[in-house]
DNA sequence: CACCTTCTGCAACGTTTGGTTGCACATCAA
DNA sequence: TTGATGTGCAACCAAACGTTGCAGAAGGTG
């Protein structure tokens, strides 16, 4: 696994979405408020800021008996960054098998043998 | 687990998106193709590829003892566009919060209570 | 102080998922 | 027919997501 899969698999998780949603809209939670406003316990949320917290997307900062977290936005930002990167290569790659794919619409004096090597 | 998120975890993991890169850049394959070209075995690509075709993404063509698979390219700018959703929504988030940082920088008169509520 | 509530952390457990190995079956070519 | 190659199925292992249960620390109130 690449370093930067790391990213991609915490942020790939459906409830850490939703978790990064909740402290971004919120400004900041613990693993007790957000479990309440998600449908999975405390503990699994614990274990989720975990993750997300060793690879950088949220710090912690104790006060008292809790333990409130916050996004790091640089760290979102590169995130958000890799999902466009990706996003774009394969946005280009279609892009390129529908020029190919019009170019074969109108020069099509023979048939069907076109796609067998490239 | 909402529909959406089908999309995204078939698409969060890092072997299934080296899949969907390499059967973009080749047109098509199969999991024995497939598996020569990544560090995983032929089985483990065939799950993948059942998991790709489950939501979509990839179609397969039996032809003779081969079995071909090819991207839905309709189904996978469905993808993209998610991707690009996600990103656009947390970019929005974190401008916001900027633009709200460099408003309590601008007017510091009073501290420490201006993001208690919104 | 003692008592109770609340927030946290740790441990055990179950289920799903990504991965492996091993084997049986089908297909093509000599 | 024989041998190579491609596929499918089953058992198994490890990690990840989720649960329950319990112990401990921090706050409030008699």
């Amino acid at each position: 696994m690449r370093v930067d899969d790391e990213l991609w698999s915490a942020v790939g998780d459906p409830t850490r979405r939703r978790m990064l949603d909740l402290l971004l809209s919120e400004g900041s939670g613990t693993a007790t408020s957000l479990s309440e406003q998600l449908p999975v316990t405390r503990q699994a949320v614990a274990k989720h800021l975990l993750v997300l917290d060793r690879v950088g997307l949220v710090h912690a900062t104790t006060a008292g008996r809790e333990k409130q977290f916050r996004v790091d936005q640089a760290q979102l930002a590169r995130a958000v960054a890799q999902l466009a990167d990706v996003g774009a290569a394969w946005d280009s790659r279609l892009q390129r098998i529908k020029r190919i794919a019009e170019t074969i619409q109108r020069g099509k004096d023979q048939d069907g043998e076109s796609e067998k090597k490239q």
